[in-house]
DNA sequence: CGATTTAATTTGACTTACAAATTAAAATCA
DNA sequence: TGATTTTAATTTGTAAGTCAAATTAAATCG
């Protein structure tokens, strides 16, 4: 039992150094509150173990102090490599990072079909990440976890996706066949959640511990850091907000209900409607023709408006609804495609606000946050990093080396 | 820093007494994976300081056990009394109870106004807890803690009182006034809240750790017990599902926004439809009229029931929506009143599974708890009653006794 | 160069948890 | 009935861990 004691020690410690950069043991000592002489031990340990290094201050505000200087310490990126992969329908996004979260390489690669078997899959991703490695110089054999995003349901704990749009098959153990494929320990979860670690540990929720990432991309995903911790639900499973209702019997989902969010606010949504008052071409492609329905309704165009404008009403309403219940400190709206920026518009923003209720302290902020695929791969490779670490640290205690 | 893990398996095993009621030293060693040898020291120190007592085992699949015999260990009830409060419109609803959790007495009194000075209010607690005290044989300052439930926006951690309907002032520290006035540690939450603990600790959510209570009272309220512990937000304020929006430019709920939850099953959103089409009479009051408007319903009278039925209908769609967030294994609907006995109808149930995203998995539980004002001032207590213990607990920190 | 200052490490006391040994208290057996 | 067996609870001794205080290390200052 006096070994937990340890181990909490040592992921407190990983933690702080990770968070700070680079850091002197006694900076660790008060932030931590962990005594001097337990850093002194347990840092040795991490060098020992070449999990972190010692670099030579490089002083900020003038080198002018009196007595034994400090000495940084650092994570080694060295120490590990790790490979994020974000499945979309028809490519595969790459990033590798080192142990300090350092990008090394990113990669992308084409998938065959948007619906594949897991094998076939799994494959594609062993393949990817081999080929990823090479870029950077590595064996594919030096990378030491793979944390892999993807649509759908997935339960991260036991690496199980109850269903994906990017495979053909339900209820697969996903998790154990990448792990097998890959030969490494291999993560699986949510992109959306992932999206969330992303923001947590490079991005805008770096400084918060309790936020909401909402992603838009074909449909529309959530992430809940809740005290700093995914919030996956109880049972493991993501969180729906794409499905929550907006409006009683309303418009047909393509998950079979009516009434979703997402049947508002997704693109095949708009140009459903747009069909109808023919405010698009019908020989462009789908992208294209929400672009030009976009541009109608900026134009001034009124039945192009009325379609937009209603998905921003709806949008505002669903994310109200999350502030309302969650009463977060930070919204982060994340999308890659300019294709939804009716949707983080000023209006929806402040018809949010109108709708959570009043009280006296400040709205939660709202910030937008435009990344390309490369965000949702960053965001599965912190996932891995945080497994690795874990992993790492876990060696530690066995064979006090 | 050693004392934290003392500090630890203290809380782990008094807890586990506590759930347990009765429980020899042995299976508290296996149930909490603490080494027999710890238990036993542990328990010793809860025996010399009077919180728990030993009893001899009324042993349930006959005594036919050879060896020595297990002596049960369980909370000794005389150790602290804890009392509850509910804050009503009019009333206040009183429980007290033992340590053990036992109900010793209860009480209620009247309220002059609905809305009071922080100090009056704080004044008429004190009262009706001495009065409470007095029945059950005991003097007001053997109570070593007060818990209160009260309706509005409280920030439980700090006892601060956004607003209340019950306070005349808004943001009042009114854990502190309270704390104050009683002379006794008081803590305060939401009544909503509140009942999830209730429920945690004594009714339906014993078995679960995660699951939603909805309270239905004049207005709508929800707890959210997430892994054991009561969610309340990041920012420590309660849940208020009853304004989450299910309307875009719905209809008008009394918080002066629209499409509120509550405006479509609160009483007063029933009896502004039904005065349109006037199938109930209106020289009775409100309570009545409600009624002679479900009994309309029920009797088929077709404006009554569109009323009624639109009302579930919502209701069905706000559920849904948490579950699809949540995804919790229970939902408990807690309620008083037979008025809202529509809400909870089958039709009902039927339509939030219909509305939440099917995965391959069951949908959760759905139970109907209807208690009284007791239930509120209960769930008060029982939070009460871990704050006492962690009070208890922390005693034996200090002055090894 | 010695005094001073600050960081990091080492030392020694103290706390804690636990496995193993011991004691306690019953049923069973001869 | 008294020895034996069985199980619970306690005691003992050891190992692990934390931390305050003392010590050592490495710089600046005068």
């Amino acid at each position: 039992m006096a070994v937990l004691q340890r181990e909490h020690g040592r992921r407190v410690l990983l933690e702080q150094i990770r968070q700070s950069g680079r850091v002197p043991r006694i900076e660790l000592a008060d932030k931590t509150g962990i005594s001097r002489a337990t850093v002194t031990t347990i840092t040795a340990e991490f060098l020992q173990n070449g999990l972190i290094e010692e670099v030579a201050r490089e002083d900020s505000d003038g080198d002018a102090r009196r007595g034994r200087p400090r000495v940084d310490l650092k994570i080694r990126g060295d120490a590990r490599l790790i490979a994020g992969v974000k499945v979309s329908s028809l490519k595969l996004s790459l990033v590798l990072l080192d142990f300090e979260g350092s990008q090394i390489a990113t990669l992308e690669t084409e998938l065959d079909q948007t619906r594949q078997s897991p094998d076939k899959l799994a494959g594609d991703i062993r393949d990817a990440v081999a080929q990823l490695a090479e870029v950077a110089g590595h064996a594919p054999s030096d990378v030491s976890g793979v944390g892999i995003g993807i649509a759908g349901m997935v339960q991260a704990g036991g690496g199980f996706v109850h269903w994906s749009p990017s495979l053909n098959e339900r209820n697969v153990q996903f998790g154990a066949v990448l792990t097998d494929v890959l030969g490494v320990p291999a993560f699986i979860d949510n992109d959306a959640n992932l999206v969330a670690v992303a923001e947590h540990r490079f991005g805008l929720g770096k400084t918060h511990n309790d936020f909401i990432v909402v992603t838009i991309e074909s449909g529309v995903g959530m992430g809940l850091m809740i005290g700093g911790e995914l919030y996956r639900g109880t049972r493991g499973c993501g969180a729906e907000f794409g499905h929550t209702k907006v409006h009683l019997d309303g418009a047909l989902c393509r998950c079979g209900q009516r009434g979703c969010l997402e049947a508002y606010v997704a693109d095949y949504a708009l140009l459903r409607e747009a069909s109808i008052v023919a405010a698009t071409n019908d020989d462009e492609d789908s992208s294209a023709r929400v672009k030009s329905l976009l541009s109608a309704a900026k134009q001034g165009d009124p039945a192009a408006k009325t379609i937009v404008d209603r998905a921003g009403r709806m949008f505002a309403m669903g994310l109200a609804n999350l502030v309302n219940i969650f009463d977060p400190e930070l919204i982060i709206l994340a999308g890659e495609q300019m294709q939804f920026d009716h949707l983080f518009a000023d209006d929806v923003i402040t018809a949010m606000r109108k709708s959570i209720v009043q009280i006296d302290k400040p709205p939660p902020d709202v910030v937008i946050h435009k990344w390309g695929d490369l965000m949702w791969a960053q965001g599965a490779a912190a996932y891995a990093l945080d497994k690795v670490s874990e992993l790492a640290l876990a060696g530690l205690s066995d064979h006090a080396a």
